[in-house]
DNA sequence: TTGTAGGCGTTATCAG
DNA sequence: CTGATAACGCCTACAA
């Protein structure tokens, strides 16, 4: 191993000098500066991580907490962060956090204790986990997506309540008055601001609320659960002419189940999903959907954590991008059988 | 921050006691020991991660090299890497290759000369990046499902020739003779032997190879790519009646394709895919395939890096998971219109 | 069985 | 502008 002081001898200087031509180069004559980035070359010299990061107290190591990144969601907003991070000089670890729950305050701590992170985004973090508010008063913190509600923690996401609600209003503009919902049992701010939108829109519309109208799919937002949802709301004495699902894969779970109930979407039932996953338009009928910025949600995320970790005065803590209701073929006009 | 200094005094021992007691444990009376435990649960103290692998010049950090995640078949086999690794105490750093090619030589070895890494897996390294065999000299390094057949350097993969040869077979069983294969232009070993095994299979069975049946989709398995590549293969003089495709993905584009042009399958055409992800299983016809087992091949992956990285004797180079050929819905005998 | 002390490779504070 | 040197926090001979 090639050390600091082994370019200090070939370049015929001290080793306090390689260190700043290596950090700021400043204060240093250019032709001095020059001799140590020779000799670095041609010793193919690269400075020790570990005894950089324990001298200036620092790691360059971004912790990511990620639930199972098998969900397409996941992985574009990953690689916004990957792509941000690598361009800031940082590396990014990522803990698997096994769609949520398992994200432990202890485990966390310990990690920023022994140094091994400069700072932290999360990205499923339960709307209850109000231990993250302590946390963050004491490291560089960003909630990614999901975020805890009532914690003034920094965090970045869509307004899932707004986009929610104009999802419904397309439903309802196309002359649904039977609305139905198909939610998760997760613990999710985004499954609650959803449904909080759901309403809205009935709300304005004069609709009433229905609960049978309002099913539950399984955390982890599985095909099987949003099938079985869909099945139990299209087995209601009245049945739903339109379903509005929080997430794309519920939406196809909710189409198949149409189909094997011999309903034809969009004709006899309407459907829309959330995110905008690239399967939504691998089969026909394409989804009707919201879609849902997730790498630039990466990036902006990392970003954002860099600010904090910087200490920039005036970093945000708290980003709403710009969503989009993207009509495609699974909605269509209420079939008048009713009223 | 609470360092160890801390500890040996609140514990009334020295630091060499303190961090005996931390590590090997070996050769310190209980009562001592007991009297260490207690003063560091009483200071929360966690050894600085910096200054431990300064000295013991390790880092305990695994380096993945992956491509775009959202490939699913890459996610599970980064749970099964990262399920592994925490329970050996390291952590794992992710490098985002997009979708291959920018696997730059030099990037990885300064990771290492840094000290920031212990040991590699590679997810996707294509089949002449001869560059790893000498990389492997110096650092440990496990390649999974891809590998460069050329270099004597550890892999772990599934027998890609005998499962696309075993999957073609199926189809011939089933009379068909004219059976194409969607392929990718991409430089990865698997694609290279699935069109081996599908020669293989041809050949067993007396058909004679006929190139206009060997279309090539995009490097990345697009969906688009997929569809593109069948409706050129269905538009032909005389076209296929079996699909055998290198990827679902690309089967289900396929599959998409066939549909456009008004073709039923498996009725009209026969249609096979590889790898066995989740959305096969979405949309009916479900898809017939050949089930690679990611997780477990994450899971071997990161032991076998072990092995490696602690000098294991006799610790493997080579390793090949059983494959299963799944049947489903797209498939069935040849509608018997020509001979 | 326990303690003392030197050093891992850097950076940063001083003098010069 | 440059060089010597003291930390950073930990581990591990070696000594007791």
């Amino acid at each position: 191993m090639v050390k600091i002081e082994d370019v200090a001898r070939e370049a015929g200087v001290s080793v306090a000098t390689v260190s700043r031509v290596l950090n700021e180069s400043c204060g240093v004559l250019p032709e001095t500066q020059e001799k140590v980035r020779l000799a670095v070359e041609r010793l193919h010299y690269e400075p020790n991580l570990s005894a950089r990061n324990l001298r200036k107290n620092e790691s360059r190591i971004i912790l990511i907490l990620a639930p199972n990144f098998s969900n397409p969601y996941y992985s574009n907003v990953l690689s916004g962060i990957c792509d941000v991070s690598r361009n800031l000089g940082y590396s990014t670890l990522i803990y698997n956090t096994y769609d949520s729950n398992a994200l432990d305050e202890k485990l966390v701590t310990s990690l920023f204790q022994k140094n091994r992170a400069d700072g932290m985004i999360t990205l499923a973090v339960n709307r209850d986990d109000y231990w993250l508010a302590q946390y963050a008063e004491k490291y560089p913190l960003v909630q990614c997506s999901e975020y805890v509600e009532e914690a003034a923690v920094p965090h970045i996401s869509v307004d899932n309540r707004l986009a929610a609600k104009e999802s419904v209003q397309h439903l309802i503009v196309q002359g649904h008055r039977r609305i139905a919902i198909v939610t998760s049992t997760n613990r999710y701010l985004s499954s609650t601001n959803r449904l909080r939108g759901y309403l809205d829109a009935l709300e304005e519309a004069g609709i009433s609320r229905d609960d049978s109208l309002i099913a539950y799919a399984s955390a982890d937002y599985s095909f099987a659960s949003g099938k079985q949802a869909a099945k139990d709301l299209l087995s209601l004495p009245e049945a739903p002419s339109a379903i509005f699902c929080v997430s794309d894969i519920l939406a196809l779970g909710a189409i198949a189940s149409a189909g094997k109930m011999g309903l034809q979407v969009p004709w006899d039932l309407s459907v829309t999903g959330f995110d905008d996953v690239d399967y939504t338009t691998m089969f026909h009928p394409y989804l009707t959907t919201v879609a849902v910025p997730c790498y630039e949600l990466g990036r902006r995320s990392m970003l954002l954590l860099y600010d904090h970790i910087t200490q920039k005065p005036g970093a945000e803590r708290e980003v709403y991008l710009p969503h989009q209701i993207i009509l495609r073929e699974t909605t269509a006009p209420q079939a008048r059988t009713d009223a």
